[in-house]
DNA sequence: GTGATTGCAAATCTTTTGCACTAAA
DNA sequence: TTTAGTGCAAAAGATTTGCAATCAC
């Protein structure tokens, strides 16, 4: 944690994203604490709290480029608000309806059996397993 | 189609919903077209064209009681916008990134092996799988 | 220097809400 | 009647955009 930003310097300059201030800070919020799942309102504040500050409009461009450079990958489960993960290795997830937290399902617990071949002159992108769950009924 | 709406009445009736007019415009059509995914703009933009005025409120009102009464399933695949599918049997789906359109899974066609037991105290209310494709690379 | 990046505020888009009016039972 | 339902316009969230100021190389 003393260490500099040197990992985190190399890791965007290897995507080809100029290392700021702000991404720089964004970055080691995302990636120095293990598996996240974000928003960009909660990272944004989470920036505030640990004084570095970051516009939202910088925090929204930032988790979007880091997203299309691979280090990020963006998870829907809710109308109106995106997630953001760390893990960009393909996984699944348990979608917890009522708090709204998300928590990963390693790719061999859960396998998919029989996966239907993509439409005529399609190919697949991704494959997402989102399993809701809630408090008992 | 020339039959008058009384399937429909009986429908809304038996979900405990009052076949007001503006429901049974909306449960017209949505549920006399086969299977339908389809926005509330977009459901709205046809009602108005098929001279059946309905206020845009009143497009979210109905499909949300819908699908609290089970007569349509919400699927999220894009932030920002939601998709009222009219068929409520578990299944999944294919996303074509490009065109936002979806296209239904059958149940049988895309089985899970080995899903992971719900976390301690949770109940699993519903798994979706979502296939993402786009135009090849 | 020069082009990429940032921050701000305004704009956009989808969805929700408050409330007076209307209609179903 | 009585209560549920509707429409409007305004509000609320989340995200995007335009553009001048700033920074990395």
């Amino acid at each position: 944690m003393q260490r500099p930003y040197k990992d985190i310097i190399q890791r965007l300059q290897a995507v080809g994203l100029r290392p700021t201030r702000q991404r720089l800070a964004l970055a080691k919020l995302l990636f120095e604490k293990g598996n996240r799942h974000i928003s960009a309102e909660q990272l944004h504040a989470e920036a505030q709290s640990e004084k570095m500050p970051v516009s939202l409009a910088t925090v929204y461009n930032s988790l979007h480029q880091f997203t299309a450079a691979g280090l990020l990958r963006e998870v829907v489960v809710d109308a109106g608000r995106s997630y953001f993960d760390t893990n960009v290795e393909p996984h699944h997830h348990f979608y917890f309806e009522e708090s709204g937290h998300l928590e990963d399902i390693d790719r061999d617990q859960l396998r998919l059996e029989a996966v239907p071949d993509a439409p005529e002159g399609m190919a697949v992108s991704r494959i997402d397993v989102i399993i809701r769950v809630n408090r008992s009924q």
